[in-house]
DNA sequence: TTTGATGTGTACCGATCAGTAATCTTATGA
DNA sequence: TCATAAGATTACTGATCGGTACACATCAAA
């Protein structure tokens, strides 16, 4: 099994389950879109599940990586990248293959609170706020972790208004209400 | 087709949607659910999708007329109301049978933006933060529409948080943030 | 008591679901 | 050049999908 043939798997999974959603991307029509076949599939991934949670590991990297990335390009103190979040947010939301955060819809598709996908989302969603919590420290902020908690209710509702309502304010609303938050 | 069979059926898909998704409830688990027989269900609605929309759009009535009733109940100035709105979000996290926003939940299953089932979910959260703007004109604040935009940022992340997160403190996180936003 | 509408039970349709088996092809390394 | 393993191809499994056909039961009104 060629690792590279896996990573490419991964890609263009996530592609896939990101245009179409979890449950409504069958097996066969993954083979049509990757052009890899089923059996080269079941060589790397022994169930559906597994593909999933292995594409959402790396829609987490992936997503984190780039989050930092920006909001360090963006801004150059400590809270001027928390605020920086709202204009990554902003971008992320006006690129056109924009369908909301993948691990909302996966809680939303696996409404088992034990299933690994779950737990995964939910793992996510608390490195997020652990980034924002390292920033609000560095800024020497006082409640850092509630700070980080109601930073994070910005950014998942920015999210949901973005995708439900198709706010195209949504970001720079929450970037108004974060000001507040930081006193700034 | 008595119209009582009907609100029976659209009540019990109902929880069966609430409780499974609406991908993964099946016309034949509706069947084993509700008693009511597949001829019975298509004789009311003609396609699965059509039966889906008459149960958003009870959870619409039921949730938006519990919202304000419990906001009515619990504040008796409108600034009070408003902030009343995160006890309720308290109240309904706190239901064992919990299991997100419907309505979110909708959207992530469904991905095309023109389906009739986004477009309700839309309508609903649109007609929710209504409900805030009016309250915030009757209150006599400014920016009404800003602060009642920058509210629902508030209960979606709330909603999220306590859904994916499992975060137990998102209610009352979320009415902190919303007294900065009030000036309380 | 008959009639027509409403509801039920059951069996079925073709399509698709996740997952498997067996055979053939291709690329790699010695 | 040859052996080995990865991948492709095709066909298949039993289960379930949304939706339908048809015969039978129940009920109200005429």
């Amino acid at each position: 099994m060629r690792p590279n043939k896996r990573e490419e798997l991964v890609q263009k999974a996530l592609d896939a389950y990101n245009r179409h959603g979890f449950q409504a991307t069958g097996m066969d029509l993954l083979v049509r879109e990757t052009g890899i076949s089923k059996t080269s599939m079941y060589k790397h991934f022994s169930t559906k599940d597994d593909l999933i949670l292995a594409v959402l590991e790396r829609r987490d990297a992936l997503f984190r990586a780039w989050l930092i990335e920006r909001m360090q390009a963006l801004g150059k103190t400590p809270i001027a990248r928390i605020l920086a979040l709202f204009d990554v947010l902003e971008e992320w939301f006006a690129m056109p293959d924009f369908q909301g955060c993948m691990f909302i819809r996966a809680a939303a598709e696996y409404q088992d609170k034990t299933h690994p996908i779950r737990q995964q989302s939910a793992r996510h969603k608390q490195q997020v706020e652990d980034i924002l919590k390292n920033l609000a420290q560095e800024a020497g902020l006082e409640n850092q972790g509630l700070l980080a908690r109601q930073l994070v209710l910005l950014k998942e509702g920015a999210i949901i208004a973005a995708h439900v309502q198709l706010s195209a304010t949504a970001a720079a609303d929450a970037k108004a209400a974060a000001r507040l938050l930081l006193g700034q």
